[in-house]
Parts: C-alpha cells; sequence; structure tokens
DNA sequence: ACAGGTTACTCAAACGTTTTCGTGTTGAAA
DNA sequence: TTTCAACACGAAAACGTTTGAGTAACCTGT
C-alpha cells in the first residue's frame, strides 16, 4: 500500500525544495531543464496528484457545487442532478448533493453542513415545508455571505439570485388547447392545493386557455388533492377521490394532471369506470417520467426538460462563480415545455 | 454581504491569540472564564463556523464519501443514493457524486478527480463497460493507495474489498417458485446476455428452481436480450423481440424479467396479444420501481431493497473509515430480496 | 525570600499547496 | 578587476485550523 506522496517527499527525495518541485511540475522557466525532467519523471513514477484540499483553501474555492433536493427518487429530480453533473464535469466541478425529503430543518442542516467552505455554490429547489413556512433565512444568509445560490423549478420570488423555472403557465396552455382542439367540452384539472407555486401556475395556464377559448371554467371541474397524496402509500384515497371526481362529473371528456402521478391514476380510475381512453376521455400530464412512457395507454405529456433545466443552472451557478467583476445582475431563466402526444390523446 | 469571519479576525479584534480563540471555543480549561464567555459571545454574533476545508486538510479526512454509478435516472441507483445519503447524514458525512454513465473513461475520470483528498472512500457500482473491458486499475490503485472501497449491485469479484449484493440467485428462486406454485407449467425468462453479472445469477436462480421441481428447461423459453435494448430508444425493437418470443412460444403460462422494463414490455406486449393477465399469463419482475406499483395490472416484483442497500454501503465504509486497527477483513453483504405480490400473479 | 505550582495565555508547527521575494553562483561586458 | 544581469534555486508567507510546548505573572507554603 503506497499512500499518496506529496511535494514535501518528492523534494526530500530528490534533494531540492518545495518550491522547486513545485515549480518544475508547473515547467516554471525558474528551473532548469535538467531538474525539470528529473522531478517530472520521479512526479510521474509516484504517480503525483496535487492534494485537492489544500488547493481549495490555497485558492478559497473548492471547485464543488452542492445541490440540494427535496428528493432524490423522482424522475425529475434525478434528470436534474443528471444534467447538473453533465455540464459540472465539464467544467471541472464536482456535484455534492443534499437531501431535504421535504423537510425544513434537513434543508437547513444541509446547506449549513455544506456553506462551510465545502462548495463554492449552492444549487437548490426548496422543500415543500420552507414554503409552507415562508422561512427563507438559511436563503438570505448563504447568499449575504457572497455564495452564490441558483434556485430552480421551486423557486421563491422574494430571494434575489439567478433562477431557472419551467414555463409551467405556458405548458398548461398548451395542454388545454390540445385538448380543446381535438374536441374536449368538458375539460377537468386534477391539480394540488395551492401554495406550491408549480401548481398554481399550471391552475392558473388552464383557466387561461379556457377563456380565451370562451369556455366557461366549471369549479366542480377541478380537483384540489391534498399533497400527501402523492407519496406512495397514500395511493389508495388518491384513486377514492379521483373516482368520486369523475363520478360526480362524468360529462368529463378531457382531464389535465398537474403531475405523472395523479395523471396515471387518473388513467387507472378510468379503466376501472370503463371509460375509453382516449376516446370518451383524453388525459394529458406533467413530467415527462417513465411512467408516462410505458403506461397503456402512453400518456400525453408536458415535458419539463428536467436534463436540460440542471444544465442551465449549472451553467449560471459557473458564470457566476468564474466571472472577474462582481456586478450581480441576477438573471431568471425560463425553460419552454413541449407537448410530447401519445396515445392518451386523440 | 459580510464575508465568514475566521478564527484570525476574531482574534484581531478581540485582541488575543488565535490559539485562545480556538481553545475558547472549544471550552478549553486553559482559558478563563472571562475569555471564554467574550470569545464565545463574538462568535455566536458574527455567527463563526470552522472552515471545514481547514479542518479536512489538518485532519486529513474529509468527511465525504464519493459515490460512483453508472446512471442516477433510474429508480434503483436513486433509491440507493437516498439510502447512503441517510445513513452519511447521520453520521455526520456529506456525500459527492459521480456518473459513469456506463463508460469506463467517465468512470476513471471521476474517480481520479476525487480520489485526490475530496473524499474519504468510495461507494462504487461499476460501468456496464468496465465490466465488459475487464479493466479494474482504477480500482486496484485507489484500494492500494489505502484509500476504502465498497462495491455494490455491479461487484467484481477479484477486487478485494467490501460489498454488498443483492440476493439475485436466491430473488429468481423465490420467484419461480411462486409462479410454480401458481400452477404454471411453461415459465419463460427474459434476461440480459451473460456479462451482466446480476442477469447471469437471476438466470442461475430461474434454473435451480425449475430444476427443484423436475421441470426440464426448454432453451427456447429463455429469451437473451440485446443489452441496448434498455434503453429508452430501443423500446420498439424491445417490444417486437418480445412478441416474437411469444409468438413462438404460446404455451408459456408464466414469465420471470430480470428487470423491470422487460417486465412492463412483456405486460403491454400481451396485451397485445389478448393474453390476460394474471389468467393465462402470469408475469413477474425484478427491481420494485414506481412502473411495477402503477402498472395496470401492478406488477409482481422481486424488491432489493435498494435503500437499505445504501444505508448498508454506507455503515461498511463509514465504519471502516472510522475503525482505528487497520485490520482488513473485507465483509461481503448480502441483501436478501422480498417476493411483492401484485396483480400480475394468481 | 524563594522554590514550586497554578493560571491564562501565546508560539509555532503541522496539514499540502502556490507564489513572491530573495540570494548565491555564474559568465560576460566594461 | 569590478559590476551586473541571467540563471537556478530556496525561504517564507499564506489559506484556516488544532494542539503540544513554552512562558509570563501570580500565588502558596516554608
Amino acid at each position: 500500500m503506497k499512500k499518496k506522496v506529496t511535494l514535501k517527499q518528492i523534494a526530500k527525495e530528490l534533494d531540492v525544495s518545495i518550491s522547486t518541485v513545485s515549480k518544475a511540475l508547473k515547467n516554471s522557466i525558474e528551473i532548469s531543464e535538467d531538474t525539470r525532467q528529473k522531478v517530472q519523471a520521479f512526479a510521474k513514477l509516484y504517480n503525483y496528484r496535487p492534494n485537492n484540499i489544500a488547493l481549495s483553501l490555497k485558492n478559497r474555492k473548492t471547485k464543488t457545487i452542492g445541490v440540494i433536493i427535496p428528493e432524490i427518487v423522482h424522475h425529475f429530480f434525478s434528470k436534474v442532478i443528471s444534467g447538473i453533473e453533465k455540464e459540472a464535469l465539464s467544467r471541472g466541478y464536482n456535484v455534492i448533493v443534499g437531501l431535504s425529503n421535504e423537510s425544513f430543518s434537513n434543508e437547513v442542516i444541509n446547506m449549513e453542513m455544506l456553506a462551510n467552505g465545502s462548495i463554492d455554490g449552492f444549487i437548490l429547489s426548496v422543500s415543500k415545508e420552507t414554503m409552507l413556512l415562508q422561512d427563507y433565512h438559511h436563503l438570505t444568509e448563504t447568499i449575504n455571505q457572497g455564495m452564490p445560490v441558483v434556485m430552480f423549478d421551486r423557486v421563491i420570488n422574494e430571494i434575489n439570485c439567478d433562477k431557472v423555472i419551467v414555463d409551467d403557465f405556458e405548458g398548461a396552455v398548451k395542454a388545454t388547447n390540445k385538448l380543446i382542439k381535438n374536441g374536449c367540452k368538458k375539460i377537468g384539472l386534477i391539480t394540488t392545493k395551492d401554495y406550491i407555486n408549480v401548481g398554481k401556475l399550471r391552475t392558473q395556464g388552464y383557466l387561461k386557455a379556457l377563456e380565451d377559448h370562451q369556455i366557461f371554467p366549471e369549479a366542480d371541474f377541478i380537483l384540489k388533492v391534498d399533497d400527501e397524496k402523492l407519496s406512495e402509500e397514500n395511493l389508495e384515497s388518491l384513486e377514492k377521490e379521483i373516482e368520486s371526481f369523475f363520478k360526480a362529473n362524468k360529462s368529463l371528456d378531457g382531464i389535465i394532471a398537474v403531475n405523472e402521478i395523479y395523471a396515471i391514476t387518473a388513467m387507472k380510475v378510468a379503466r376501472k369506470l370503463k371509460i375509453k381512453i382516449p376516446e370518451s376521455l383524453q388525459v394529458i400530464g406533467f413530467t415527462d417520467g417513465v411512467l408516462s412512457k410505458h403506461a397503456v395507454p402512453s400518456l400525453t405529456t408536458v415535458s419539463q426538460h428536467a436534463s436540460q433545466m440542471g444544465e442551465k443552472a449549472a451553467e449560471l451557478l459557473i458564470n457566476n462563480l468564474e466571472r472577474e467583476d462582481e456586478e450581480e445582475v441576477y438573471e431568471t431563466f425560463i425553460i419552454q415545455t413541449d407537448l410530447i402526444e401519445r396515445e392518451s390523446t386523440k
């Protein structure tokens, strides 16, 4: 077992000073051709690699970015991470992840753990609890300390930083328009409670599209599901809720669901109620994940380009980190959505 | 914008030495009650937090573990990460992820990037390309440098380190036994090419169970799908392949699929061919992901307890890191599988 | 009065780098 | 012979922390 070799050891071995070794390895002209060769050969032989931690301390930058997300076992977030990783790797950065599990305190702990020098900047999507509590002190504090932050998807308007968001409003408009164009007259919406920004925007887009087509929005056609119903344990109660929604509104011929689970469950319930998809009910979901693709019938969905989102967020952050001048102009980048048409619409 | 405060600044401000500040903050008895209070109050006021990088350099440990996986947009791997994260957080460690994207060179680059002091140890699952090339120099080298490594799921027997694996063999036996018990006489297997260890083990388990019940294994009943067919683009060709497999073996009344996609696709093809599930064909998959749960009918599956795997891997690694004595006895921990029964079996 | 013992500090080294500023030795120009 | 640049290298500081060793100042007992 040969431990990592350091400059000091090389210096001692070759009987020169540490500085000479350092310079020789950097091909400094201060060092004679002779010594340079000797040092480089030795370094190669012992597979010398500069110690990252020492470099980080010296340069006061770690070349590492911290990512805090609510949940990793989730197609959208893991796609975002993979986008971040891709961009980070190509620009020589590492990615360190923290999971908040939708908990405010976890989010705070994770951020504090990383903010003490471990990373150069944050990319994050806040937890639901944080949105509910509206306590953003951990965010303002880190930003105040001069650490760049990029928020994505679940962003907070009051916080002044770079942001990357999905055009949820327009996505919902597109989806609703599609159903209208396909002949739907009674379009239902399955959404979340309003405090989730994303759900709110999608609801607004849905309403806007209806309005544009002079369709009166029936309050009964909107089902606001309690958010806990998203968790895997509560699937049955979600099913029941959707089932009574369908039974109470038999005239529905189109459904927009603000996420994949709601959409898939709606299709499942429809099947149970012998409602034919897409013949008598057309369904469009959000978040183009595995479920949409493999469902039967496969689900038409609003794709959010999660990977692109991650790449953009990383790009904004790294640009910010490597910018010389300290002008603080924050950008909000909007990712456009695409409607991926599959079998659940005509 | 108030930058992070350091010991030096506190010392200067209070007109004492750096060491005094450091000791005062650690409640050392060397420091008078008076000074202690003063320092601590000041530190609290300015929200002093020790710089992690400096600590890492000093202690020669980073309290960070590196995780290299082939792919993060994958239920199994993201579950594993979430398990690792959970255990790591509870023991005060951070997690830094690298994605190999199933590429050997990416795996090597990622490992080299992290091995230079950034982390204390690795948890990894090797890429397919690495398994194919059988080039493990990056693994042996890091281990030789004294950096602990824990491999999970896709492990390499020749490498001497801690390992966490799923009892794939036994899982396949259980699944096959279940089908036999349920009255299946002609059980087919949809698997991968042999170089994927995991696929091989599951195939062996399947064969063993048949043998135990004196059922002659028909070569025709085993479909070895080319691995690229797992990727999302090749779904159609996967469907075709399974379709002809079904058409060529109409007597099949049970199917074991070595992963979720194969199983779901098999069910999709069956539906297309008007084969009733579970009445005339029962299906069991591996990897208990979202697809299995939300499929219609929902899929009976062999659960690998991915999260538990991650936790165990992290536990082994951290134990190793924090062990005083340097005895190197490597452990291979086997995670037992569970058969989750759903609607695709009787 | 003085050895010896507390008390409450400070110093300095160490972790592994990079980099600025010396400095001793050449060789050549004056 | 003197002067001075060029050359090749070394010393030391800095990044922020911890910690063992060192040291003043005071107190105690004889």
